[in-house]
DNA sequence: AACAGAGCCAACCGCGGCGCG
DNA sequence: ACGCGCCGCGGTTGGCTCTGT
């Protein structure tokens, strides 16, 4: 399918002033923001801060709850975000680190810069799912094409191929919306019995893999290290 | 040209964690 | 210790665009 990059743009403009016609005063208001909300909201962060999207929302005079406003900026209004044409080396290290962290998107949004956890989410469950069932299918029934050869890679990497339980001893929580990735480890049971790997058994450091203080802006390179 | 289905993505929802009083 | 409110995360949905018929 064609790509529809800048479509995002177009979004903003078509719907959303039916939408917030339709509202009445006392309701929140939801649905797609306008480029007039968009400006308000950024206006109130530069002054504020991207901190207490409560008292944004109030702020920036929007009929808003503050978590619109905060996933509006994160994924939308944040500077240096990267929109579209998801690279081959960003869709290798996608695969790498579901492969290792399961669906943690903000952290695996934390080690892609300028995407989103939601970016990469839907990137996730629109090409790369599927490339991966496509996989599971071809492998039982023998076989691998050009269009699955970089999961292959993925799959065959030894350190990680750790247990298929579902249940994870170590909870990793990052800040990914802090440019300096500053990242802290915490002990608590999973939520949700997500899908991805125990690495509790691995030789991972998890100190190690979460630090971002010696990484350049976009090396990808460190990667190898937890995985080959 | 019109329609239907698939693909894609922005935004919402529900839940859990954390901090504060 | 407890309750409450806020924040962040992952899952899901709604709706627009694209493509095929």
């Amino acid at each position: 399918m064609a790509p529809k990059k800048q479509e995002s743009v177009k979004r903003v403009v078509m719907k959303p002033l039916e939408a917030a016609m339709k509202n009445s005063k006392r309701e929140v208001n939801k649905g797609a923001w306008t480029a007039e909300e968009d400006q308000k909201l950024a206006e109130v962060i530069a002054i504020h801060g991207a901190k207490k999207w409560k008292s944004i929302a109030t702020k920036a005079g929007l009929n808003r709850c503050g978590k619109s406003c905060r996933l509006r900026w994160l994924n939308y209004l944040r500077p240096n975000i990267k929109r579209g044409n998801i690279s081959d080396q960003e869709e290798d290290l996608i695969l790498r680190l579901h492969k290792l962290l399961g669906n943690r998107w903000s952290l695996i949004a934390g080690r892609l810069p300028g995407r989103t956890d939601n970016e990469i989410k839907n990137y996730w469950n629109s090409h790369l799912s599927k490339r991966i069932n496509q996989k599971e299918k071809q492998r039982s029934t023998g076989g691998a094409d050009d269009s699955t050869r970089r999961i292959s890679i993925v799959d065959q990497k030894p350190s990680t191929q750790l247990s298929d339980q579902n249940k994870v001893h170590g909870e990793m929580k990052q800040d990914s919306s802090s440019e300096e990735g500053t990242a802290t480890i915490t002990n608590a049971s999973n939520k949700g019995g997500d899908d991805h790997e125990d690495y509790s058994n691995s030789d991972i450091d998890i100190d190690d893999f979460f630090d971002f203080s010696n990484e350049g802006p976009f090396n990808l390179e460190w990667v190898n290290k937890f995985l080959y």
